[in-house]
DNA sequence: ATAGGGTTAG
């Protein structure tokens, strides 16, 4: 159309006034209705839709040629109600939608009776084949919770040849995301064609659903099938074995997309360091991270967070010098990690340094996790009185965490007064949270306080509370194994549990006397009478003492915290067996090792 | 139009 030469200076649209005078000129110019030129005006108007709705409306309406290309930009960039007026203008004019109006509208448009009104509208236009609008169509009824209406879509669209691996792999996703991954399950194995993102989908969603071994068996079997894989599916894999704790697997897909040539990016690099240092191997984890070319912010708080749940206090604070000597600029999510660091290596001041400077030279604002890393700082050194100070200090109301956190110090240094005063506050916060039943009842078992204990054993019965199994999953021969307290359903139960005897027997002549003071365990109801030697992670480092060889780490990751009773038998059992032992809990990382626990007994 | 990473307190 126009020669550029006509075109006139851009001037900045930034406000109302100024697109006002840009339009007139444009006008004169007889240029108004240039495609770019409109566009220019209409993406102005679309970052202020409430004032300049109407501006917009009176353009596009007397626009001389008007096509949806003009429309369907603004159909993403409008919020619902603005995108349906647009809309109601576009048909009125009367333009019909074009093939990308509907993949437009239909991500943004919000509550379920839109989501179906753009439906009917879609078929009365005719779009009832068209794969990318019905695949955007599934997408938005997904999102609306609503898979019965997107398995209908999908049902009709499959007879008429319409779905594409698009539409399948969206079913996928979108269930696993609704959680209903065993349906997206069937779905994925109807598949007529998979492609990476389809593979990944059911592999992430497996993920997601904590379930870890079947995501690698998929995984598996996408290697099988001789698919190559891209960094996408091999970051789930990875993730995968992090979460099942699983490291020899997790070597073995860190090699594996290394030699086939994967990009190792910020995010696939950062799942092989956090995969490291969950499975136990920090040193592991610092060599991938050193190697790095160029190391994403989340790469290093996964790092330091890495260094701070080992309890390697002094090298996640040095890592974050090394930080701020290259620049790059740290989030409250690295601040979390440094202060969880001092916390649980005991550097109670230069954790308190950190925070004094928080805002000042870090420019964070202390959010509500901040506080709370502050409190667990002084609780677990049993400052409680300045834990409790740090509380009462504090801008906002503390969160059930921040006050959880106090209620752990109170546990971790028998303050009963305290602890108690607390403890029932957060019960009552969160009712459902077995944890700190267990808790409390723990902490007046110390006291001797057996009435009080039995009353909140009724109370967690009267309200339906179960508490957690403990389970312990140890990896051998690249197998991962899983022990259930108490339970005797592994196929090598009786070994194990003679082993098991064998081991209690063998450190109590060296001196290991059971710990009986936590009355409750966490471990199923059925169950709570299961005597000590039953708990998970004895049956775990039983196992792993049959089947791996002198002198091998044994590595275990249990799914609650470990108990005191266990914690001194492994202690043990590190100096009598010869072995070290890594055991990952809830919260941390215990490396034993000749009669001791890199925590310090400090957890 | 479908896909991947980190965070404290029990």
């Amino acid at each position: 159309m126009s020669a550029p030469a006509l075109t006139p200076t851009p001037i900045p649209l930034t406000t109302i006034a100024e697109l006002r005078q840009h339009h007139s000129q444009l006008v004169r110019l007889g240029l108004a209705s240039h495609p770019a030129h409109a566009r220019r005006l209409l993406s102005f108007l679309a970052r202020d839709p409430d004032s300049h709705f109407p501006y917009a409306a009176r353009l596009l309406a007397h626009h001389p040629d008007p096509h949806p290309a003009l429309f369907n930009p603004l159909f993403s960039a409008l919020p619902p109600r603005h995108a349906a007026r647009l809309l109601a203008l576009m048909l009125s004019l009367p333009l019909p939608p074009d093939h990308f109006t509907f993949p437009r509208l239909l991500p943004g448009a919000g509550p379920l009776h839109l989501v179906a009104q753009l439906h009917a509208l879609l078929l009365k236009l005719g779009f009832h084949a068209h794969t990318q609008s019905l695949n955007a169509l599934l997408a938005a009824y997904l999102t609306n919770d609503r898979p019965d209406l997107a398995s209908r879509v999908f049902s009709g669209g499959g007879g008429g040849g319409a779905l594409d691996v698009v539409s399948w792999t969206t079913m996928v996703g979108g269930l696993c995301k609704l959680g209903q991954v065993d349906g997206a399950r069937e779905v994925f194995d109807a598949m007529p064609e998979r492609n990476l993102v389809s593979w990944n989908a059911m592999m992430s969603g497996y993920v997601k659903a904590g379930r870890f071994t079947d995501s690698l068996e998929v995984f598996d079997e996408m290697r099988e099938r001789g698919v190559e894989a891209n960094g996408f599916v091999a970051a789930t894999a990875v993730v995968a074995c992090t979460g099942a704790g699983a490291l020899a697997r997790g070597r073995e897909v860190h090699r594996w997309a290394e030699r086939s040539g994967v990009e190792m990016d910020e995010k696939l690099a950062t799942a092989v360091v956090d995969m490291y240092c969950k499975c136990g191997c920090v040193d592991e984890a610092r060599c991938v991270f050193e190697a790095l070319p160029a190391k994403g912010l989340t790469t290093w708080n996964c790092m330091i967070g890495g260094l701070a749940v080992h309890g390697r206090g002094e090298d996640a604070v040095e890592l974050f010098g090394r930080m701020e000597r290259e620049s790059v600029a740290p989030d409250d999510v690295t601040l979390v990690n440094v202060l969880t660091a001092c916390a649980h290596a005991g550097m109670v001041s230069e954790g308190r340094h950190y925070f004094d400077h928080i805002v000042q030279r870090y420019g964070i604002i202390p959010k509500m996790e901040h506080y709370g890393c502050m409190v667990d700082l002084y609780g677990r050194a049993g400052r409680l009185d300045e834990a409790k100070r740090v509380i009462d200090d504090m801008p906002m109301e503390p969160d059930v965490g921040v006050l959880g956190a106090l209620f752990g110090a109170c546990k971790i240094h028998g303050d009963v007064d305290l602890g108690e005063a607390i403890g029932w506050r957060v019960i009552e916060l969160e009712p459902q949270n077995s944890g700190r039943y267990v808790l409390l009842a723990n902490l007046l078992a110390t006291a001797g306080r057996w009435e009080d204990v039995a009353r909140v054993r009724r109370l967690m019965d009267g309200r339906n509370v179960s508490k957690e199994a403990g389970r312990s999953v140890i990896e051998v021969d690249g197998e991962v194994c899983e022990f259930q307290c108490g339970s005797l359903r592994h196929p090598q139960a009786e070994e194990v549990y003679a082993m098991a005897n064998d081991m209690m027997r063998r450190i109590g002549a060296e001196g290991y006397v059971p710990d009986t003071r936590d009355v409750l365990h966490d471990i199923a109801e059925e169950e709570k009478e299961t005597p000590l030697l039953y708990h998970s992670e004895k049956l775990a480092i039983a196992f792993g003492l049959l089947r791996t060889r002198p002198g091998d780490t044994m590595r275990i990751t249990k799914n609650l915290r470990v108990c005191r009773d266990c914690h001194e038998a492994t202690k043990f059992v590190s100096r009598v067996f010869e072995r070290e032992i890594v055991v990952r809990d809830r919260n941390r990382f215990h490396h034993f090792k000749d009669g001791k626990c890199s925590c310090k007994d400090y957890w």
